[in-house]
DNA sequence: TTAGGGTTAG
């Protein structure tokens, strides 16, 4: 009694008390203040046990479980502070947590305002069914004219792949911000419904730069690189200037066609433009220079970088993999653990994939151990992938085949697949059978799982085997993904499909293959028959693998460029063994370097041998 | 006190 009575009233000492909880930097002032708060007899205070739990709940050096636990002793906590937990749990991905809350919240007669709502609407993310009811009650509420809450409701639609409830809600919003449009042109564009998401692109009045990077992106990740360009250059027409994430964008597209120059260009306006180089950027600018051949340039931008995140070291590593520099990718993985400390998952996946590439099969299980070991990462289906592909290509096909026996999950595609790769590369037609199987029905559409087997039956001369698979791939209706190199000339992108005439010099190209190949055939070129029943069509009366993609692509590359220069291809398949052994003539028969990047890793041709030493 | 667009693997 006496001690409450003390307290001036004129001269409340909780605003000063509370206030200085605002200037708190570490959880032990923040204590300190709180002890003062429970000595003035305070702690039921929504003002300031709220500032208190904030802090503690959501900055950096705040303790969320000392948060609960201030929490927990309040005897009626308000919306405010509900709300700081949500996010808190949110931040925590305690999504149940916050969603049990939430329920908490109500029972407690509590009644959630507009800040409520986006919290928990996001923790709504595994939960469909809860998605429904909490939309359910933003209705009853009254929030449904909250941009804050229907924007966060159409992205949750847009989670649960329920594009048309979406939809209805960014119909009904009568006044739609930024966010509404973006947030659902990025919504379709996950679903790969690119024309739904340029159609509302287009219906969007004035479109800012977010908008602009969403409809590019979903370009991007649907592959359509070259209508991502015209995308961009329309934006620039319409004077929107680039910004990092339009530049992310761009970068991965230029990734995806290997466009080098492009991607240069994209860079220098980046640096022109003063946009600032975060981690991520920094990444994905660091993968464009990996993907289009340029290592070194990578490096540059790595060692350039003041912080390195996790993500750099792996996208630097991974560069390393799959140019086949896997001593190098090593290197970097020790250097990581002394400068940076802890590797990731990912990190494994790219130190096993360059022992893959490398053939550094002891090093390669030895990390496979290592990660667990050291660092308590348990491997996942893509460590085993890496594993198998490790000791399949090594011709260690049993010792991969007990690897998936014995793995602790059922294996996936991938890593059957590996095991299937491997199987083509040694021979192994009777394991090839088995796997190739298991691989086509967990994958049906997928075609080059279907030529893969079929081309090894042919091989073997088992051709009513060959026809077998051949007519169950047509029953299915699963056509084969035709082979593409693309060359960049000059900043702009060559495609040429296996086979295909479409180009305007398609008649010098051949003959200019034609002539390659006579001269190829002085340093030792034959022709190498795998894999030729699908690659080109059959009314083609030469050979038609002298027509592939690559070859059609190299040799225009010589047609156009300086000797000296090198030719940089990118494929989007596996590059079969007679264009492989082929290039690496040419670029003796010709003294040129040629570099291929295919579907899964970089070849260097020079003076006719290969960076992947035909391990690939 | 709240929301949207961009990285890393096989």
């Amino acid at each position: 009694m006496s001690a409450i009575l003390s307290i001036p009233s004129s001269n409340p000492p909780t605003i000063s008390t509370f206030k200085n909880l605002d200037f708190c930097s570490t959880m032990a002032e923040l204590k300190q203040h709180h002890a003062q708060i429970v000595k003035l007899g305070l702690s039921s205070d929504n003002d300031g046990t709220g500032r208190l739990i904030k802090f503690s709940a959501l900055s950096q050096s705040g303790d969320l479980p000392y948060a609960l636990k201030v929490f927990a002793s309040l005897p009626q906590p308000d919306a405010f502070i509900y709300n700081t937990i949500f996010r808190a749990y949110l931040h925590a991905q305690l999504h149940t947590h916050c969603l049990s809350l939430y329920s908490h919240m109500l029972q407690n007669s509590v009644t959630p305002n507009n800040y409520s709502f986006p919290p928990v609407i996001r923790a709504c993310a595994a939960a469909a069914g809860v998605g429904k009811q909490v939309h359910a009650h933003v209705i009853k509420f009254g929030f449904s004219r909250d941009s804050y809450c229907q924007n966060n409701l159409i992205r949750m639609y847009v989670g649960f792949d329920e594009l048309e409830a979406a939809r209805r809600v960014f119909d009904r919003m009568e006044r739609k911000d930024d966010v509404s449009w973006t947030t659902m042109i990025s919504g379709y564009s996950q679903c790969g419904w690119l024309g739904e998401a340029l159609r509302v692109f287009e219906t969007m009045a004035v479109k800012n730069s977010a908008a602009w990077n969403a409809v590019i992106a979903a370009h991007v990740q649907n592959n359509r690189f070259h209508d991502a360009f015209k995308l961009f250059d329309r934006m620039m027409e319409e004077d929107v200037e680039m910004d990092g994430f339009v530049a992310a964008s761009m970068l991965a597209a230029c990734t995806g066609l290997g466009a080098l120059e492009l991607g240069e260009w994209i860079h220098e306006r980046m640096e022109s433009r003063g946009i600032r180089i975060d981690t991520k950027l920094a990444t994905t600018l660091m993968d464009m220079y990996c993907k289009c051949g340029r290592l070194d340039k990578a490096v540059e931008v790595f060692d350039g970088l003041r912080v390195k995140g996790v993500s750099s070291w792996n996208c630097m590593i991974g560069g390393f993999a799959m140019h086949g520099r896997g001593r190098d990718a090593i290197g970097l993985l020790k250097r990581m653990e002394a400068e940076a400390g802890r590797p990731d998952p990912v990190t494994f996946v790219n130190v096993l994939a360059a022992c893959a590439h490398s053939g550094m099969v002891e090093e390669g299980r030895r990390y496979f151990s290592y990660m667990t070991e050291a660092y308590d990462i348990a491997p996942r289906m893509e460590h085993y992938g890496c594993l198998v592909d490790l000791l399949g290509r090594a011709g260690l096909l049993d010792e991969a085949r007990m690897v998936i026996d014995e793995m602790p999950m059922s294996p996936d595609v991938g890593v059957l697949g590996a095991l299937l790769g491997a199987c083509r590369i040694h021979g192994n037609l009777e394991m090839a059978e088995e796997v190739g199987h298991r691989v086509i029905e967990l994958e049906p559409g997928n075609s080059g799982r279907y030529v893969l087997l079929a081309n090894l039956y042919a091989k073997e001369g088992r051709l009513e085997d060959v026809a077998r698979v051949r007519k169950l791939m047509n029953d299915r209706g699963v056509k084969k993904v035709a082979g593409s190199s693309t060359i960049e000339l000059a900043g702009s992108v060559c495609e040429f499909v296996a086979g295909g005439r479409a180009h305007p010099e398609a008649r010098e190209i051949y003959a200019k293959v034609g002539e390659i190949v006579r001269r190829i055939r002085d340093f030792g070129y034959v022709t190498d028959s795998e894999g030729v029943l699908y690659e080109a069509g059959e009314e083609e009366s030469e050979n038609p693998l002298h027509y592939h993609s690559e070859k059609l692509a190299i040799a225009y590359g010589l047609l156009k460029t300086k000797p000296g220069d090198t030719i940089r291809v990118t494929k989007n398949l596996r590059v079969c063994k007679d264009c492989h052994e082929a290039s690496k003539l040419i670029s003796e028969a010709y003294d040129r370097e040629i570099i291929v990047r295919d579907r899964n890793r970089f070849h260097h041709f020079k003076g006719g041998v290969c960076s992947c030493n035909d391990y690939w």
